[in-house]
DNA sequence: GTCTATATAATGATAGAC
DNA sequence: GTCTATCATTATATAGAC
């Protein structure tokens, strides 16, 4: 397995290139990392970033294909279990892989083409993961199941982008196993008993939804925010 | 109640300055925006912009102030009832508070300082009402209060900072009607029924976070993204 | 392939007239 | 308060030597 930090030498120019520039475009986000900075972390002069890359906007171009490709594999066809496979591989070891991790979580904040097809198919992913996962009988039905998917998946992915929050609050670096283990079990209680005691607030919205011509009041969204 | 769009004429200009410096924040992000494209933005000279605010970083730190007093209002002490019923407003009219709304997620994920004070205000909001809800019966007990808050509070905002791709996804645009729509139900049949049909991947976890010294495996996350 | 040196454009910020 | 003109810096990208 590749290592996802720099140590130059053990690569070829390009790929340490590349490297660089997904540990500080995933850290520093893309307008704040120079050309310069990249080539300064990859060990080499500034001109061969763009002689190997073409632009700064070709090399991000590469940053997001690589990164996709090691998620989703190079074959085009998406493989949902492929996917949470390497996912799960990424987050077991977050020390290893957190340049990865905030390169995607960068992808998925600023909207780039690539940022569209990311997010179609961590969405197809997860719809196909809770469909197997109700025929499976471990997941309830759902009347609207591309809109489950969507909720499971931004929620999850919610972590994700604001881990930095979360690890702050949580009195952890960035990430770490406190974090997480403090995460894992209440979301799993969510996810199996919700969050509310009863079906009124679910019934009340029903209703404020329910067929009625001169109804378009904004949707009681309940403090879910 | 202020307009968030920018009608030159109707305001001093460094208010204007200011609306014009979160529409563009919040729309393309601190780094793409220039001083230039503000004070165009806004109809007055660059050199305006500076003279009012002193420097770009200035400029932010005003507008960060702006957004946060509009949301919790200008006391310090930190008010759950208010703070909610602001962010009701600002979803319930889309098309006026968008700048607001982008600007906030924006905030959100640059983490500057300013941004880790807003998550705190908005864990703690979602905090309090989660233990009133508690304690009026309406929602379950927690093992974890804060860590469930931490959850839910994420995840409502997961939406607003992926509300593009949402918005694709349903085949609308940007935050619109459908969107809201499609979710709402979704979301509260999620937090009111819970995804899993029982209670086994529950207690999987709990079970292998049991005590066990030797036990470091980076708990099982099951497909939550 | 890799470097140094440089061209060119855009940026944030300043100075001074009005 | 507001403008125009300009400075100094930094950015991406190019050219050509090795």
């Amino acid at each position: 397995m590749r290592s996802a930090s720099s140590s130059p030498g053990d690569r070829v120019a390009s790929a340490r290139i590349r490297d660089a520039a997904i540990v500080l475009f995933g850290r520093d986000g893309l307008e704040r990392t120079s050309v310069r900075a990249i080539a300064a972390e990859a060990g080499v002069s500034p001109g061969l970033v763009i002689h190997h890359f073409g632009s700064k906007e070709n090399l991000r171009d590469a940053c997001d294909l690589f990164i996709t490709e090691e998620l989703f594999g190079r074959k085009s066809a998406l493989d949902a279990s492929r996917l949470n496979e390497q996912l799960q591989r990424w987050l077991a070891d977050v020390d290893q892989f957190r340049p990865w991790l905030d390169y995607l979580a960068r992808m998925l904040i600023d909207d780039s083409p690539a940022s569209g097809r990311l997010f179609d198919a961590l969405l197809g992913s997860t719809r196909s993961t809770l469909d197997a996962q109700t025929e499976a009988g471990l997941v309830r039905p759902s009347d609207d199941p591309d809109a489950r998917a969507a909720i499971v998946t931004v929620s999850g992915l919610a972590s994700l982008i604001m881990s930095k929050q979360l690890s702050r609050v949580f009195g952890d670096d960035y990430f770490g196993d406190a974090m997480v283990r403090r995460m894992t079990i209440p979301t799993l209680e969510l996810y199996t008993h919700g969050l509310y005691r009863d079906d009124r607030i679910l019934e009340a919205a029903r209703t404020a939804l329910a067929p009625s011509p001169d109804n378009d009041r904004p949707t009681p969204k309940e403090n879910t925010a």
